[in-house]
RNA sequence: AUAGUCAGCCGUUCUACCGUCCCGUGGAAUAGCGGGGAGGAAAGUCCGGGCAGCACAGGGCGCCAUGCUUCCUAACGGGAAGGCAUCCGCGAGGGUGCAUCAGCGCAACAGAGAACGACCGCCGCGCCCCCUGGGGCGCGGUAAGGGUGAAAAGGUGGGGUAAGAGCCCACCGGGCCCCACGGCGACGUGGGGUGCCGUGCGCCUCAUGGGCUGCAAGACCAUGUACACCCCGACUGGCGAAGCCAGCGCGUUGGCCCGGCGCGUCCCAUCGCUGUCGAUGGGAGCGGGGGGGGUAGGUCGCUAAAGGGCAUGGGCAACCAUGUUCCGUAGAUAAAUGGUAGGAUUGGGCCGAUGGCCCAAACAGAACCCGGCUUAUAGGCUGACUAUUUUU
RNA sequence: GGCGCGUUCGUAUAACGGUUAGUACUCAAGAUUUUCAUUCUUGCAAUAGGGGUUCGAUUCCCCUACGCGCUA
């Protein structure tokens, strides 16, 4: 099994962003937060699942800070999101917040992924 | 040895595996291979430049910034070496300030008075009263004494005087003028003259510099919309015409003025007595201004530059010149530079202590690029110097 | 990213460098009322933090922290 996460699975389009927002689902597991939404896979020989990480300025102050949480979350979700395969036809798009107010230990990201995407996993099934 | 001052430097490291951004190569491919990938502050955005766009003939006023001297620099409000004053420190050293004062303004409260200083006090003269020493009233003189205040009109002593006062004299402090010497200069040292003598802040004045906006600048492609809407536009005279000149009006250099520059077009209808002329109305075009609509995707700008190291020479130094050096060079864009495991190093804690175990690894993350300043920073290294104690 | 602005009682806001930082609402106590409300009286309560200039700083200057706006 190969683990890797390039630039074509984030999302990087304000048309693809708004949407989760405005209307996707959400679920958390401290220190994460995640929204997340299908959509029709177009075109469809793109990547199964597109992400937005996101370290918000209000959580933590300091942009060395934000760029550590931020790593450590790529770090896991990229390490783990082969457990997740969605329906044939469409693509999952989902955003990952941090809202900690310090910046927790890798084990404990890499849980909290998990436990997020367990969840969406067994929401989608 | 301890404590400290100044200047400069470093600021964890190695291996394995899994990843990521850029460049090159390669290819069907997002496979593979090779190379590179955060800082001394990348930070604050406080100064100065480069670069880009807009505006621009030139001049004056205003506004902003700076303000001892000489030098360095692309430039600076930065730096180096100095000068003077003042404060802190035993000291090595460190902090702050410095153009001008001719004129003008302000100095709360307190105090008689904050600048044309008489409240108390001291002294003189006139009048009155008790009566021969005082008291009261009036007119003057007086900055020596009092208390207030952040600040009170040079200080001490003597002469002088009705009482006093740089009113005069001696010494001391400061200012101004002249001369000599030293220094590129700020200034210093010495001599002479002059009785010239309260303080702080600001305005004013003088000199120098500054056009405005900032890479989300700006250029191109794609998508897409609205050739929509509102406001202003004016001519007159001279020369035979074209055109030129003069005046007038409008616009314009993002504070204002002068000045300069640009523009002031054409058609139709009606009326006026002929017309290529005039008036009124309408329309088009052009110029200028206002205000709005759409895109939020991509490419360029974009990273090698006032670069660093070393050597030699010049300079007290900042720095400069010459030579040499495959020593090195992030370029992302919802934004790469990371994760795990093991060892080393440093610091701290505990123990059965020449070892073992546990914990921790400063401040902090490029966003167009440079030169500075300021702020944050665990721990460590180097050099020069100072004070105290001990030994020789 | 770049540029600009702000921070005063619990809240909203004033201030020429000069009394004890003012005003309104709120809060507390008292008066009025049979009681409550209204009204009246009195009181508590603040210059974001640190340095500098000044005799004296909310005000002027510098640094730090926090908040806000504009800009493709």
């Amino acid at each position: 099994m190969r683990y890797f996460f390039r630039k074509d699975q984030r999302l990087n389009k304000e048309a693809d962003i708004t949407p989760i927002f405005r209307s996707g689902r959400a679920t958390f597991s401290f220190p994460i937060k995640c929204i997340y939404k299908l959509v029709p896979a177009d075109p469809p020989d793109g990547p199964p699942c597109r992400v937005l990480i996101v370290s918000g300025k209000s959580y933590l102050k300091r942009a060395h800070k934000r760029n550590s949480a931020k790593r450590r979350m790529r770090e896991a979700y990229r390490l783990n999101i082969h457990t997740i395969v969605p329906p044939a036809g469409h693509r999952l798009h989902m955003a990952l917040l941090y809202v900690g107010r310090n910046v927790r230990p890798y084990a404990e990201i890499e849980n909290s992924i998990k436990m997020i995407l367990r969840d969406i996993a067994s929401q989608m099934g």
